[in-house]
DNA sequence: TTGTAGGCGTTATCAT
DNA sequence: ATGATAACGCCTACAA
């Protein structure tokens, strides 16, 4: 059997709540006893039991990450750091793939809630409002709009798609199209697409949407985009995200559709491993290690002061462009 | 705060015992006690209190996920389909990664034992043995031997490494060279370069090694790559992973060095994002859905069957080969 | 400086 | 068919 608490005590010749105090570093111990406690402990392999301690009321240093996978370059990026940032607080993460599924989403925020977790950063995007308003528990969102108790951070989306439209019309291109999810579902992500008609707009050009949904196979984009690129009406295409993107530059490859002298293509993200391994592509970057810490920065604070939100209010951060070959 | 079992209890005018048999299904329950239980858990929104449950002996439900890092797309992938498997069996998981640091793997591993989790999956690679091998928990690695006792699967690197160099030779390469980690320190993947070695040898070859190091960033690697091939020598790049394999592309690229006609390049890995998202590039393919099925078969037989291993021998899984326009 | 007792929320055992 | 009771491993008053 494992040891416990008072295998340990038996072990040192005290009683438990010596070696409880030793393991916490609670009150006045005598140097002696401390060290013949932790003698025992290391003889005995001994570890306390994370359960039993948060049953007591101890917080369990456990946050859930709820995001809609994790291939995507963008969200493993920003779970890595995520985890990375949180593991330096003393926290452990439990991964959460809600693979935009709703059933799975409300099953896992269930768990989470069962195992006491102190806290949920959340990036999916299918649950009704209500599973999340009905806790207490600090939540944080990225991206995703829940409920008005719950702080949204996110890149400043509407900038993006401006930003996006204005670079593909300044390098000379008249016929831009937006490549994205047409569905506007009240996230801030579907502010992209209002960018870009906002921009279109104010250009005095005509807006287009070719309808690309985030739960399509890359087959069907492509085949998707290809009916697009056929037409050859397009000279310009502002892409949601950018392995559309570079879907669009195979296809423009395939179709010898010069890149970007016939078409000119950006993307939207701009991680560091895109970056690096497709360093032609135009992107607008995403400040992803300001999300992160803005992110982990409000959690810390709901979890520390159990205060209700105060000036939480939702938080949108600057977005850039990075300049490849393909505009 | 949060009810608890007491208060639907309460609620539906039962005792805790009851509702704890209804909650588990166990025993003779009537109809009706049943239904006021569950209309009394639906009012509340009770939530049974996982920690509680798993002091009282009871299975935790939670894997411990050690590896590397998430956003290597090789590991990405993995670590996705590991947690959709585990989920299915109603698993979750907690991600743990050890970036390469022992400290941070020795105090993730610490932590996985004190949250009692009910089995690991590692596929990171710095510990001493010791650590893993201290613990009666169900442990199954991937690609990395630690200690008799904990079984481990990999794919056929030997074989990898034998196919990668045999295919640049076909194509007409000569002077070929592996890139990669050249410290072998027992692990699986060390075999990558064993098998380039056979291989080498059996077609009268000369070996070169170019290390690489995993911890590198991909600046250092390019600038490294980049004294190799201006050196203008190697004809056949063996490379002992995906990424790796795309810079030497980019760099070939810079130089205008022309592939596949004065260099053949093959990669490692072949991960569905890159076969999607780099479609040329030729490499040799690990079997990711069978790799993640026989580590969760195994895991959940060590967890259900109590009884140490049995002939849990290790387990090597077949590699392909994917064909695309690098060689 | 150290020990004793009770309880965190749940379930298993024994009654009824 | 349902209840009372005692654990699970730890922590925190309260004592000593």
């Amino acid at each position: 059997m494992k040891p416990k608490l008072s295998d340990v005590a038996k072990e040192a010749g005290v009683s438990p709540t010596t070696v409880s105090r030793v393991i916490n570093n609670h009150g006045y111990l005598s140097a002696q006893t401390k060290q013949n406690v932790f003698d025992a402990m290391e003889k005995l392999h001994y570890q306390p039991n994370s359960l039993a301690r948060s049953l007591k009321g101890k917080k369990t240093r456990i946050i859930g990450l709820i995001f809609p996978g994790i291939t995507n370059p963008f969200f493993s990026e920003l779970i890595e750091k995520l985890e990375k940032s949180l593991f330096l607080q003393g926290y452990k993460v439990i991964l959460c793939n809600s693979a935009d599924d709703v059933k799975k989403e409300r099953d896992y925020l269930r768990m989470l809630l069962a195992n006491q977790v102190d806290g949920i950063i959340t990036g999916a995007h299918n649950l009704g409002i209500d599973e999340y308003q009905n806790t207490n528990l600090p939540i944080i969102s990225f991206d995703r709009r829940y409920a008005d108790k719950i702080p949204t951070i996110s890149s400043d989306n509407l900038q993006g798609g401006v930003l996006a439209t204005q670079t593909l019309y300044d390098a000379g291109a008249r016929h831009i199209y937006f490549m994205g999810n047409p569905n506007q579902k009240g996230n801030p992500t579907d502010k992209r697409l209002q960018g870009y008609r906002q921009q279109i707009e104010a250009l005095g050009l005509g807006s287009h949407v070719h309808p690309i949904y985030f739960d399509e196979t890359p087959m069907i984009k492509q085949a998707s985009i290809r009916r697009l690129l056929e037409k050859g009406q397009a000279d310009g295409i502002v892409c949601a995200d950018d392995l559309t993107a570079i879907l669009v530059l195979q296809v423009a490859a395939m179709l010898k559709i010069k890149v970007p002298e016939s078409l000119k293509v950006i993307g939207y993200d701009g991680t560091d491993f895109i970056r690096t391994y497709f360093p032609d592509l135009t992107t607008i970057v995403q400040p992803l290690d300001d999300i992160v810490m803005m992110l982990v920065k409000m959690l810390m604070h709901r979890i520390d002061n159990d205060e209700q939100l105060i000036d939480e209010e939702d938080f949108v951060l600057p977005i850039s462009l990075y300049r490849g070959t393909t505009i």
